[in-house]
DNA sequence: CTGGCTTATAAAAACGTTTAACCGCTCTCC
DNA sequence: GGAGAGCGGTTAAACGTTTTTATAAGCCAG
């Protein structure tokens, strides 16, 4: 690989002034210019990213820590990200937690070691105490989706809390008083969020809460066995699944048991993906703005990295309901 | 950030020793290895990777493209392949080529300047000749997926001919012998091989190939009207999508022509994935061996890394066939 | 007891850039 | 006509490592 001494020499200048024409840095001649510039290609030049990461303190790459790459909502994310990162000059260095916190501080330190010029997180848990040390430590950190605690770090995610509400009133309006929710779990604030927006829901519809109709099923690999038994259990009318996972875990509950769906039985989903349109009757759900958050996320990160120091902001983006067949009147 | 300077100036010794010390360089006693351990907890003393990639000409890092991460098949390979590459102490430097060759060109010369280690490819179209230079240049490429063209690159794919072929004479078992094939595009050398594979099928059974039964719908956005016409003007027993999308595509016409389904017409897909548990009846279909695909393909890259110089490698896995009930008996 | 060999450490070079400092020259302005 | 500024370029320092080379001390043999 040709190095810009090479081209230096073979131009017969300094590799300050070939510096200085490939990155438009002080005034060269039009006759040395060229000449660089001659020598570039004939060399076929490209300069070390590397070494201009070490002289320059950036590496023009975020870092993203994403739990599970697989799952439709993660990938729209890391897919916006990574367009509005590269629309700016940004590369993007993946990892995946699989849902496993230690693995999670383990990569993000792997990740700053490599100098990433800033963080991008979907934690596996609220608001992880190492991600603070390292901003403290100078390294500009984002949260993204799950935004729990009392953080003073920047993050971006979805009012979870309204969405929550506004698709149980959805459900209560369309004549729905006993509504499963099923939950990943509820030690994650966002899920949280979720849960009270469903209670408060209920509560203003003077509906009483029980407890026992919110099931928590588990993050990783989702309890069926739970679901099964709580509709059996309570027999809902409907059931809301505040987690894309969930609402296949819930359709699969309901072909197991054999209800008519959705004349017996609502499902009110969350998210939307491209491949829920093999549900029939299509599916009915609280619809997040992956592509608003992922470039949110980014748009922040990077005015970070422009040296804005203003007090840690927290984005909250609204959710749409969007309506389809898995709802039904009751 | 505290640099190895830092580390030896509290530790009272050269840089030389910190960094033997780290490193397990050369022999240092005891009593200089435990100050110099403490100094490294006292401050907090993380190695610069950018400083460490320079000085030893390895990044640890590879790159990857991938035409649209959104796709479950690829997102699959990205975990794989991520999961494979972190075991072995390398991070992802991941792209979206957005299904766009130049842009594909683009990210591929980017990541090359930034010195990845080696690089992997899910082409957009056959054996695109930048990477041979990139190879030619000294860094190590995999192509993966589509891997067509009679490349002088590393290639892991699955044999799809094979596994075409397997598929429709699983139709033709099944007694359907009218049967729609939808590909993406004939430009790409592992679809044409799915063709190939399908008509050979048809051939060994004394069935007589149409070739107005092949449908080409298009990568990114798959036509409809194409399959809905092509449905009615054929009336085939059975549908082979020879891609996830297809199989979606191939739903949306029998629904939309409210054919009975299974019962009217059978329907075959390619690729498995968690989302497709939402059709019923389960969808049947060729499945890829997504986690061992990237495996392979990490392996091969990392032999390279090495410094193995043998010949360019295929590798090509073979299909599963999961029967399921999507494909009914004529 | 001195010359040579080992050995533990330090010093310095190198990786490929960017950029601050410098240098000789010409021009301008009192 | 001399001080300073501007110009177009070069030299050299710096980024933070790893690794090669140097160095000083200790030890052994002759």
């Amino acid at each position: 690989m040709a190095t810009i001494k090479d081209v230096a020499k073979l131009a017969g200048v300094s590799i300050a002034t070939v510096s200085n024409v490939l990155n438009g840095g002080r005034y060269v001649s039009p006759e040395l210019r060229s000449a660089v510039l001659q020598a570039v290609r004939t060399l076929g030049y490209v300069p070390n990213g590397v070494a201009q990461s070490l002289r320059s303190r950036k590496t023009q790459t975020l870092g993203l820590i994403v739990p599970d790459i697989t799952n439709p909502f993660f990938s729209g994310l890391v897919q916006a990200l990574e367009r509005s990162a590269r629309d700016r000059g940004y590369q993007m260095l993946l990892s995946s937690s699989e849902e496993n916190s230690e693995l999670e501080f383990d990569l993000a330190l792997a990740l700053a070691s490599r100098q990433v010029d800033g963080l991008i997180v979907i934690p596996t848990q609220d608001s992880p105490e190492y991600l603070r040390k390292l901003k403290a430590d100078g390294l500009p950190v984002v949260l993204l989706d799950r935004i729990g605690g009392d953080d003073d770090l920047d993050r971006v995610g979805v009012d979870n809390f309204q969405a929550a509400r506004v698709g149980t009133e959805f459900l209560i309006r369309q004549g729905h008083r006993k509504i499963l929710l099923l939950v990943s779990t509820l030690k994650l604030s966002n899920i949280r969020d979720r849960a009270e927006g469903y209670r408060q829901a209920l509560a203003a519809a003077g509906i009483p809460h029980d407890p026992a109709l919110v099931i928590e099923c588990g993050v990783d690999s989702p309890s069926l066995e739970a679901v099964l038994e709580a509709i059996q259990q309570h027999r809902p009318s409907a059931i809301f699944a505040s987690t894309n996972r969930l609402s296949l875990l819930a359709i699969q509950a309901i072909r197991r048991l054999k209800l008519g769906f959705p004349e017996e039985i609502s499902l009110l989903g969350f998210d939307d993906f491209e491949w829920s349109t093999l549900l029939e009757p299509y599916l009915t759900a609280v619809v997040q703005p992956i592509e608003a958050l992922g470039f949110q996320a980014c748009q922040i990160l990077l005015e970070r990295l422009k040296g804005d120091t203003s007090p840690p902001r927290r984005v909250l983006l609204p959710c749409d309901l969007a309506v389809r067949q898995s709802v039904q009147r009751r």
